[in-house]
DNA sequence: TGCATTTTAATGGTTTAACCATTAAAATAT
DNA sequence: ATATTTTAATGGTTAAACCATTAAAATGCA
């Protein structure tokens, strides 16, 4: 038997298929809103308690969140990489690895996240990666009160190179790696200035070998980077 | 202000976070079974929807599954890597990448895996390996009906590939992406045989290249060898 | 005795109705 | 006009009841 029961046992996960079929096909858009729990209740026929764990369920998911009060209620957020950075932080917890194997898959993922902007990065691409180095150079120099500001740093810099290298699933992955990091690594307190600013020349020299396609330098620059953040953040 | 408000807006939440913190501790080991709903609810000192709120999280992050009647109730899960393979299968339903680009970073993945694996193999492996190449041929003789039979079979090899390799991020990444192709491509029946066959000389191909240390050949298969998925599965 | 059937009780799944806390907008006072 | 107060809508929580499923206990039968 193939088949499944025609009728779920559960309603709520009924509930959380129908509602991420809307969101996934685009019938409900990111920053849409939906209807209170209490009108749902009635458009799906079903009880308070219910739909709520369908929320739950959806909320977890990141696919919505929930505002309090008056004209509160659940939006639809914008696809990102939470969930991963999540179980990534998860597995780690539960000793399935360890805090050196998170930074080796992650400078793993930068080495080929910068190979492939070095490969593809062209013409139209040399305005945003100089707003980007704009952009960090003005975090530098806000003083900036950010605890994982190398990691924030890094963020921006890996983001901006997935989308020029063109795979987005890599762009998720290693933000969620870094956000891992950030996470588990805690640093008590802000970085050196020597170390802010080592990281950040750094970042300039992966964003030259990127914008002139010099994929193995882009590479060996990158992987290179990550690993430097164990000695910040052990 | 850096500090949250000390009691939480939201009970259920504290909860997830106690028993998550109970699990990752090992206080309650895979396996294990909490008590009943209406247990809980009197340990915790809250109500039972409340409590199924919290459930529903639990379940989701793949740390708990529910079972019913007599008997039943929540059991720990081990660690697993559902979370990711959903996140990734969401962010590809969102628009937010294509089935070229998941194969693409499996590719990746594979190779970094059999490079690694190709790395530390030493002797202790090559029982395992046998045992493997063992499996798989059972697995093809079978016949078996497995209508993603190919990806079954990578996902033992990469699963003891990245066990060999030790990192075991690594393994659940692979684990994920395998299983979201498998998913995303949906395979309407068997594979020919002739396609069978071949899949499985390219692995004892690659699983001979770790046994004998060679990197660089262990890396070109793994990753033509994902690559050559697409070709079947499209 | 030993096996099959029935009964029972525990468990998760659902519903209802009420109340509280938060919040933005509307009404009011100054 | 501006500041304050009131109001109403929303999510968060509780309680008590009922249903469906399931494994174990009780029963029936040979």
């Amino acid at each position: 038997m193939r088949f499944k029961k025609a009728k779920q046992n559960r309603i709520f996960q009924d509930i959380v298929d129908q509602i991420q079929q809307a969101i996934t096909c685009g019938e409900l858009a990111p920053g849409e809103k939906l209807p209170s729990e209490r009108e749902l209740c009635t458009i799906f026929t079903t009880s308070r308690g219910t739909l709520r764990e369908a929320f739950r369920i959806l909320e977890q998911k990141k696919l919505i969140t929930i505002k309090l009060g008056t004209g509160g209620g659940a939006v639809v957020r914008e696809p990102n990489s939470e969930l991963i950075t999540e179980n990534l932080l998860l597995l780690l917890e539960a000793g399935q690895g360890a805090g050196r194997h998170l930074i080796a898959l992650c400078g793993d993922l930068a080495a080929q996240v910068a190979t492939l902007a070095a490969t593809l990065a062209g013409g139209k691409d040399v305005g945003p990666l100089k707003q980007l180095v704009a952009t960090l150079t003005k975090m530098l120099e806000s003083g900036s009160k950010d605890e994982n500001l190398l990691i924030s740093m890094d963020a921006l810099l890996f983001k901006e190179l997935a989308e020029i290298g063109g795979n987005p699933l890599y762009g998720f992955l290693l933000q969620a790696a870094l956000a891992a990091i950030g996470r588990s690594h805690d640093n008590g307190g802000a970085t050196e200035e020597t170390r802010r600013n080592r990281h950040f020349q750094e970042i300039r020299m992966i964003v030259y070998a990127v914008a002139r396609n010099n994929r193995k330098e882009a590479k060996l620059l990158a992987h290179k980077h990550i690993l430097g953040l164990a000695a910040a953040n052990e």
